[in-house]
RNA sequence: GUGAUUGUAGCUCAGGUGGUUAGAGCGCCAGGUUGUGGCCCUGGAGGUCGGGGGUUCGAGUCCCCUCAUUCACCCCA
């Protein structure tokens, strides 16, 4: 029989690489909290309708990529979430039905289920950080959200990174930059693949961010989306930009930038980074005042946020040596015993340092001391301590400093002592 | 869903035009050191050559199918 393999698009992730997840969590929990925003968790499932009405049916995270099932046979039918903030904002529309409540910040590292054909920095199981900020979506609210990612992204040492921003403008912006877009495009029409020419139907916009060189020469041209957004929303933007400058912030204007995702409206943002590979997208975001309403809200909630691939957190950070300084430690001390009849005693004796808060390992295996030793060392332990008849009879044990080959025969009671006192330096 | 790529030991990979018992490095185990690691030396274990079918006297090698991997497209974090 063929052994088992995780689920195509799914991994494992071992200790070794477990320490970095650790510690980019630590520092997007204190980073988050610089700016005040509180963890959330939601279900990993939705019913299906919530994504369906939240990111629009004709996305295509909608159209092919959820992971949808029915609970039984006459049950409404659900999906594994495939983005957070429309759940979220479920959430936050379910606990205060009334609005009228005071601004949310909420954060997230969730899990999130995409059935797409995995390459580099794409799964079907993945992970976002991802922040949201609901009841403002003022250009200081814009910028808050923009600057606490850069900010994480800072904090772990990134660089290189690049901020892409646009606005989308309204509904009514859009719509009508949309048939600008469509007249332009017209003598065009043979000249575009077939892709690009469903989407003239469907949602000209996405033909902007199109990776075809042919599909970019021809949209080079087109008239700008910037250029359609009424006064008040143009101000608001020039304002985001402002602020953005003020708090040194680089960005570049890009007009091409629409994101895929239905709900966005007004600004609009994306973080790329060259070390990425095809995938290079770090992380994006923008306003969604849409949203409240679209999910049954009784009123419209405005609200700003982003999210953050963690596997192409890593995989950047991977490229740019950031996990150097992250070593592995080793246990304080390891208990190596004469021969497998002083198990016993070995295993009263590591018991008795872990009560002392010693971190302690010991050999389980019955093995040579010789290969208790290999391991010792292969394990980073800082010291051996071992166990044999003389020291069980006289009750001095040998404890020997595996980094200078010291040893030193102490009673049992002086030894967390010494092992706790050595560990500080 | 489409295209390409790769699949040989636990890991990384060698194995011109098909030819006898399929190799290396690292790792693992043991010994050299009958109570002591990291270095070194010696030895050992470990392989349905992804799976199935075919061509052939003979297939890791050629052909077909299939599964899986990786990268790219679509799209997105």
């Amino acid at each position: 029989m063929a052994q088992f393999q995780a689920v195509k698009g799914a991994k494992d992730i071992f200790p070794e690489e477990i320490v970095r997840w650790h510690y980019i969590e630590e520092v997007i929990r204190s980073v988050t909290a610089l700016y005040g925003f509180s963890e959330v968790r939601t279900p990993v499932f939705e019913y299906t309708e919530l994504f369906q009405r939240g990111i629009g049916s004709t996305t295509d995270i909608v159209g092919k990529e959820m992971f949808t099932f029915l609970p039984d046979p006459n049950g409404r039918s659900i999906t594994l979430r495939p983005e957070m903030t429309a759940g979220v904002m479920r959430a936050f529309l379910q606990k205060n039905p009334g609005g009228g409540v005071p601004v949310h910040k909420l954060y997230y590292i969730s899990d999130l289920f995409r059935k797409e054909r995995p390459q580099a920095g794409r799964q079907r199981q993945f992970t976002q950080f991802g922040a949201e900020l609901l009841g403002v979506s003022s250009p200081a609210a814009v910028v808050e959200a923009i600057s606490l990612m850069m900010q994480v992204f800072g904090t772990l040492g990134l660089h290189g990174l690049k901020l892409r921003i646009n606005s989308l403008g309204d509904l009514e912006d859009r719509s009508r930059y949309r048939e600008e877009l469509r007249r332009y495009l017209e003598p065009y029409r043979d000249e575009l693949d077939e892709a690009s020419r469903e989407r003239f139907e469907k949602n000209p916009l996405r033909i902007l961010d199109s990776k075809n060189p042919a599909v970019q020469g021809i949209v080079a041209g087109a008239p700008k989306l910037l250029d359609c957004i009424k006064p008040e929303g143009r101000a608001e933007f020039d304002r985001v930009l402002g602020y953005l400058a003020d708090r040194d912030i680089a960005y570049e204007v890009d007009h091409l930038l629409v994101r895929g995702l239905d709900y966005y409206g007004h600004t609009a943002f994306e973080v790329v980074s060259s070390e990425l590979g095809a995938q290079d997208a770090l992380g994006g975001g923008g306003r969604y005042d849409a949203l409240s309403k679209e999910l049954g809200g009784s009123a419209e909630i405005p609200a700003v946020g982003f999210a953050v691939g963690m596997e192409r957190l890593i995989i950047a950070m991977e490229k740019q040596g950031l996990f150097a300084a992250l070593s592995p430690r080793g246990p304080q001390v390891f208990v190596v015993l004469q021969d497998a009849g002083l198990e016993e005693h070995a295993m009263r004796i590591a018991d008795r340092l872990r009560r002392a808060g010693v971190t302690t390992e010991t050999d389980l295996a019955g093995r040579s001391m010789k290969a208790q030793m290999r391991e010792a060392n292969r394990l980073l332990a800082g010291f051996a301590l071992f166990v044999g008849q003389d020291e069980v009879a006289s009750g001095n044990f040998t404890l020997k400093n595996l980094r200078t080959s010291e040893q030193v025969t102490l009673a049992l009671d002086a030894i967390p002592g010494v092992l706790l006192e050595s560990s500080k330096l």
